[in-house]
DNA sequence: CTGTTAGCGCGTTCAG
DNA sequence: CTGAACGCGCTAACAG
């Protein structure tokens, strides 16, 4: 009551007529032997103060935080769902998780986070691995903190231990295959310069699924960010010449719904003469008209991949079901990047049966 | 060095043979004179030794954090976007926001968020104002911490000083009036229980639209929650018997998003039967096929008054900008809720002109 | 200009 | 079971 501040324990320990240490091993849980009288003494006490733990008081002390930090992009559609999964599972080990959106990948605000979170000790992070140069993030993170990046490609492994991909590059070889198989002889990346390592991925699993049996007359990659979507549209128009029905791959749903857009404006159908897949299973994408062929994501999957990667590495023990799954996936695991396999959701911007 | 561990503050003052205050006064940049050549030694000894100071144990020293926390429904859309306004305007006061997510409005995990955040000590709270119950929040923070809640109705000002609101109230009127303005003589409101004290405010605006000059032959509340998506349109269609077209206004755009495509599904043409106005202007409802009037969210402006309240009432001095713009809408408030216009987009789901 | 020292709130011995 | 004492890393007077 001193001062109208906080209680700290000291206050809780004369209110309840014991020693600190004795609020401690309460507040603990602590296994020493302790008259439940007194246990109700110092509960009483707390409650009647209204204390609360000052955790960084308490993680000074014990010379460890219990916390994490997660980088995201940004906090739209599928990393604020990784983020959430992610926080639940850290959660079940005792480990709190702390997000941060680098605002659509501004290296100063990502920066900043990463900076704010070692200076906050905090006993591990997870990032995405895009805007800020490996350089800098060796030199951030250094090797004190272990670190597990997600869809990350090219990390030297000795700035982490563990990246954890989905397979863009698959998926992108079986979109390709799915429109040739589906009567398009002209298809096209529609992609995003600002996508980095995950646009890349995309490229080269496009190229790769070119390669199949079934060939295509035309293909080119095209660039959102260079031509507009307006750009895109029209490019693969003129290489395609007449060439119908023709396949577009978007780097994400929401490209892929501004394609449609385009189409329903120029009186173009989809998919009689323009198939198009995305990527991301967005919400829209199965409200949209027509629904959009995509690629579901497998959220859960790869948090419990990287929740289970991490916590080992931090010494905790997994629960048998968690360390089946992490190592299956560890022992068919090449280098020290981890790929997740998508399934593609067939609707209606494609043709389907 | 030793241990191999973060090195310290008293490790750089050994290394740069001086002593840990004048480390600190280099640290901190005080106003302290000092030799450059003695700011030079400690930089190089920081830079040398990889130092890295520790936040828990400044903000132990200083009784203050600096930190803020922010409190989301959950990381999508216009949220995600309002924290990284937030986070962006708070820094340029010298503080640092952590952001959480409720997953999706579960009392649990806010609850858990709260507690942690008043554990660290965070100096301010900015909270949405909706799952857990006020008595909780009540009992959690207190006296102690700042408080402000965003879009969050009826909060006893003994718990938060201001709530700042998006007046969805106005805006379900001015939609209303434009159903009737437009045609519609049969209007709906589609609700989502989840929203909670939002969708109240729609609701409280829908039926106050319906008292102009112009009024409807049928109107009723319908929830997607009970009937479902379909059953909404059904309903919808039913109570307006052959009265065309119908105006429906949803809760959100992504319930407009579904609307329209169970429209499509059974061959109902938008706007020219059923004409649809979302909330949130979210990106996909430019891009939909018709694209969907909405109402634009100000989440910079929203951003501003809640950073400017916390600010000024945590002591700090605003610019003569922000000041003013905080005032004018301070002058203008009822009670300690503080409203915010947001403006309709016009689009396809609707007739225009 | 620089060094000393007493806390900040809590965890952790280790003798009682 | 309990209480005293030290340490965590840093800030903030206060001397020098």
């Amino acid at each position: 009551m001193k001062k109208s501040k906080q209680a700290t324990i000291v206050d809780v320990a004369s209110e309840a007529g014991v020693s600190i240490a004795t609020v401690s091993n309460v507040i603990n849980r602590r296994k020493v032997p302790m008259s439940p009288e007194t246990v109700r003494k110092v509960e009483e006490a707390i409650a009647r103060l209204g204390y609360r733990r000052n955790v960084m008081a308490t993680n000074l002390s014990r010379r460890r935080s219990n916390e994490l930090g997660l980088v995201l992009p940004h906090f739209g559609g599928y990393y604020g769902r990784f983020a959430e999964k992610l926080e639940r599972k850290f959660h079940r080990y005792g480990y709190h998780l702390s997000v941060f959106s680098a605002a659509d990948m501004d290296p100063e605000v990502e920066m900043r986070h990463i900076e704010h979170l070692l200076q906050r000790r905090v006993d591990g992070l997870v990032s995405h691995g895009l805007a800020i140069s490996m350089h800098s993030t060796q030199q951030l993170v250094g090797e004190g903190t272990p670190l597990v990046i997600f869809n990350g490609w090219g990390w030297p492994s000795d700035i982490t231990k563990l990246a954890v991909n989905l397979d863009f590059a698959k998926a992108s070889s079986e979109a390709v295959r799915y429109f040739l198989a589906h009567g398009c002889r002209a298809v096209f990346y529609a992609g995003r310069r600002k996508g980095m390592g995950a646009n890349d991925q995309r490229i080269e699993g496009f190229l790769a699924g070119l390669d199949g049996e079934t060939r295509a007359d035309v293909h080119a990659l095209l660039d959102a960010g260079d031509l507009g979507v307006a750009g895109v549209l029209e490019e693969a128009l003129r290489l395609s010449g007449d060439i119908r029905p023709i396949g577009i791959y978007t780097f994400n749903d929401s490209l892929a719904l501004e394609l449609i857009a385009e189409c329903h404006e120029r009186g173009i159908r989809v998919p009689d003469e323009v198939q198009l897949i995305g990527m991301d299973n967005e919400h829209f994408a199965k409200a949209s008209y027509p629904s959009i062929t995509s690629f579901e994501m497998p959220v859960d999957l790869q948090a419990s991949l990287v929740t289970g990667f991490l916590m080992r590495q931090m010494g905790e023990e997994l629960d048998e079901m968690s360390a089946e799954l992490l190592d299956s996936y560890l022992n068919q695991m090449q280098g020290h990047e981890l790929l997740i396999d998508m399934e593609m959701v067939v609707r209606n911007s494609t043709q389907n049966g």
